[in-house]
RNA sequence: GCCCCCGUCGUCUAGCGGCCCAGGACGCCGCCCUCUCAAGGCGGUAACGGCGGUUCAAAUCCGCUCGGGGGUACCA
C-alpha cells in the first residue's frame, strides 16, 4: 500500500457537492434484497421483522433475496450463532435464493451465484478492495491509537478543545512531521479511513421517512481498514452490497446516520470497474453488468420492548426460537411482524403470504418504534391453530409432545400407533382452546400417562360428601355404559338428576378424578379418549382418595 | 456536547384541512352461552404530549417546547 496521502481533489472529496440519492417509491422490476444479521446472539424480532420486510419486496418485485451473515467482527461473531439464525429464518420460512444453507450435519453450505455468503470467507476480496481504494487516493492513514482517538473525541464531546464536534476528518487526522518519526520508532501501523467529503452536503430520499439531509462536515470518516489489515463493517458490507448487486438497502433505523458515507463509498467501488477488478482478482464469481449500486433505502423504525425500552434479555421472548419453542406458529409471526410498523391498506389484520405479499409496499410503513405486542400474537396465534386442519394440528403437536421442543416426552419419537391415536384423537378436544402449541403438554398428560392429583382440586371436589356422593353415583351410571359420548352423557346427567343436583355438581368430581385437575377439555369426550377401563380404575383411585385413604 | 429520527386509546395502528366530540385490532370490563377452561356472540372503557401560529375550519400545515429513540467505535 502506498503512504503517500493523496492530494483531497482526487478522492471522494471531490464529490463535495450537494447531491440527492435514493427514491420516494421502491423501484420497478425486479429487485435484489438482502438480510445480513451479525452472528452475535440469537435472531431477535426486530432482525426478523426486517428480513421479513426485506423478503416480501423481493418477492413482491418477482427479485432475490439474499441471505448474508456478517461476520467481519471476529472478536464477536460465532459459528454457532450463524447456525442458529441460519436455521431460525428458515423456520420463519423466510426461504432465500442465495446465501447459507445449513445441512443436517449442522455444517453451513451455501446456495447462490455470487458468494460466499459468509464475509469471514471473503476477507481476499476486501483486502482487493482496500488496496485499490488505498493506491486510488480513497483511503487516507491513521496512526493513532484507539486510545488517543478517544481522548480526542472525549475533548471535543466537552468542548474544552475549543468547540466543534467530534468528527474524524482528513484534516484532523493529519500527522506533523515529529509525530511520524516517532510512530515509526514506535512501529505504529495505520489503519486507513475514507476521506469523506469536508463540506457539501447529501440528501438520502428514504422510503419510509422521505428525504433526510446530512452535512458531510458533520459525518466521520470511517475506518475500512483496521491496522491489523482487515475489514471493518463499513467496507464489508458495502463491497457485498455492491457485489451482489442489492438495489434496495432496507434494514434498522439504527443504521441511518450511516447511509451518505456508504452511499459515498457504494460510488467509488463502481467507478471505473474498481469492485469489479478486485473480484477477478481474486477469483470470485462477477457481477451482473446491469448492476449499480444500491439505488434505494429504507430505514425502519426500531421494535422495542412492552416498557418502551431497547429489546433485551429482560423482555423475555426476543430470540426467535424461543417463540418456536412455545408452540407459536411461524405464519402467526410473519402475519403480527408484518403489522408491526405497516398496515394493510384495507384495514386487515389477518392475512395469508399472499396478500401480504400482494399488498405489502415500504412506502407504508410507519416512522416511530413500535412495541412488540405478545398477547395480540397469543390471540393471533390461537386462530390459526383453530383454523389449520386436525390431521396437520396433529403433527405440529408431536414436537411438543415428544421432548423436540419441551421438556415432556409424553409420546416416543418416533410416536407408537397407540401414542399417536390418542394424539389425533386429542386434537378435537383442544383445538379451540390452545392459544399456543405447547400447552398440548398439560392437556394431554391425562391421556398419555398418569393422572396426577391436583391436591387444592380432590380437596375442593373429592374428599367432601357431595364429592363423594358423585364418585359413587358417577361410577355407578358408568358401569356397564356404552362407551361413546351420546350414551355417557346420558347417563351422568341421569345420575345428577338422581342426586338431586346440576350437572355441574357430579361433572367436576369426575373431572377431578379422571384428569387430576379441575380443567380438562368437555367431559364426554375426555372420558372416550382415555377410555372406559382407565376412566373406572380412576374413577377407584379416587373414591379411595376421597374417602381419605 | 454534536448530528439524525420519532410523538393518535395500555399496545399495534387508520387518519394525509372539513366526512373525526377520531375508526379498526389486541388487551381490559360487563352480559349471553356453558360440565371446568376455552372458543363464540353482544355491548362497553380508553388517545390526537404541551404552547403558539396559518386558516372560515387542524389530529392533519408551520414554529417553538417537552418527551422518547438512534448515532457519535480499529461493533455491526
Amino acid at each position: 500500500m502506498s503512504d503517500a496521502v493523496p492530494d483531497l481533489a482526487t478522492t471522494g472529496a471531490a464529490a463535495a457537492a450537494t447531491t440527492e440519492r435514493g427514491t420516494a417509491t421502491t423501484p420497478d422490476g425486479p429487485l435484489r434484497l438482502r438480510f445480513c444479521p451479525a452472528p452475535s446472539g440469537w435472531l431477535h424480532v426486530g432482525s426478523v421483522r426486517a428480513a421479513l420486510y426485506n423478503w416480501l419486496v423481493a418477492r413482491r418485485s418477482g427479485g432475490t433475496f439474499v441471505f448474508r451473515i456478517e461476520d467481519t467482527d471476529a472478536e464477536r461473531a460465532t459459528l454457532d450463532s450463524a447456525r442458529s439464525m441460519t436455521e431460525a429464518l428458515a423456520w420463519m420460512g423466510l426461504d432465500w435464493d442465495e446465501g447459507p444453507v445449513l445441512a443436517a450435519d449442522g455444517t453451513l453450505g451455501s446456495r447462490g451465484a455470487h458468494g460466499p455468503y459468509l464475509q469471514s470467507e471473503r476477507a481476499a476480496l476486501y483486502a482487493a478492495v482496500g488496496r485499490r481504494l488505498v493506491d486510488a487516493g480513497h483511503l487516507y492513514p491513521d496512526l493513532r491509537t484507539p486510545a488517543e482517538l478517544e481522548a480526542w473525541r472525549e475533548q471535543h464531546r466537552s468542548g474544552t478543545a475549543g468547540g466543534g464536534p467530534p468528527v474524524v476528518k482528513r484534516s484532523t487526522a493529519a500527522h506533523s512531521e515529529e509525530e511520524l518519526a516517532r510512530y515509526a520508532e514506535e512501529g505504529r501501523v495505520a489503519s486507513w479511513r475514507l476521506a469523506t467529503p469536508e463540506a457539501g452536503s447529501i440528501t438520502v430520499v428514504d422510503l419510509v421517512r422521505g428525504p433526510v439531509t446530512f452535512e458531510w462536515a458533520h459525518v466521520s470518516d470511517p475506518v475500512l481498514l483496521r491496522s491489523d489489515g482487515s475489514a471493518t463493517y463499513p467496507l464489508a458490507n458495502v463491497v457485498d452490497d455492491v457485489a451482489m448487486g442489492i438495489d434496495l438497502v432496507c434494514r434498522g433505523e439504527d443504521l441511518l446516520s450511516v447511509t451518505p458515507r456508504q452511499i459515498l463509498l457504494a460510488d467509488l467501488l463502481v467507478a471505473d470497474g474498481l469492485i469489479d477488478a478486485a473480484l477477478a482478482e481474486v477469483g470470485l464469481p462477477p457481477r451482473d453488468a446491469a448492476w449499480g449500486p444500491p439505488r434505494a433505502w429504507a430505514h425502519l423504525p426500531m421494535v422495542v420492548g412492552m416498557d418502551r425500552k431497547k429489546l433485551s434479555k429482560r423482555h423475555g421472548s426476543v430470540a426467535i426460537q424461543e417463540f418456536r419453542r412455545q408452540g407459536f406458529l411461524p405464519e402467526t409471526l410473519r402475519n403480527h411482524l408484518a403489522l408491526l410498523g405497516w398496515s394493510h391498506p384495507a384495514g386487515e389484520e389477518r392475512f395469508d403470504d399472499a396478500d401480504l405479499t400482494a399488498r405489502f409496499a415500504l412506502e407504508d410503513v410507519g416512522r416511530s418504534a413500535a412495541a412488540f405486542d405478545v398477547e395480540k400474537l397469543t390471540t393471533f396465534n390461537g386462530e390459526r391453530i383453530r383454523a389449520l386442519n386436525p390431521a396437520e394440528l396433529a403433527d405440529r403437536l408431536l414436537p411438543h409432545l415428544d421432548g423436540t421442543e419441551g421438556e415432556a416426552a409424553l409420546v416416543g419419537r418416533p410416536p407408537s400407533d397407540a401414542e399417536l391415536a390418542v394424539v389425533r384423537g386429542l386434537v378435537p378436544l383442544v383445538q379451540e382452546r390452545m392459544q399456543r402449541l405447547d400447552e398440548v403438554e398439560a392437556y394431554a398428560a391425562p391421556f398419555l400417562g398418569d393422572v396426577g392429583y391436583d391436591e387444592a382440586a380432590v380437596a375442593k371436589h373429592l374428599a367432601t360428601d357431595a364429592g363423594r356422593a358423585a364418585l359413587d353415583a358417577a361410577a355407578a351410571a358408568l358401569d356397564g355404559c356404552t362407551w361413546d359420548e351420546g350414551a355417557l352423557e346420558a347417563a351422568l346427567r341421569a345420575a345428577a338428576e338422581g342426586l338431586g343436583v346440576g350437572f355441574g355438581k357430579l361433572a367436576q368430581p369426575v373431572r377431578v378424578a379422571v384428569t387430576g385437575t379441575t380443567v380438562s377439555p368437555p367431559l364426554f369426550g375426555t372420558l372416550v379418549l382415555i377410555g372406559r377401563e382407565r376412566t373406572l380404575a380412576r374413577l377407584d383411585a379416587a373414591r379411595t382418595l376421597a374417602a381419605g385413604g
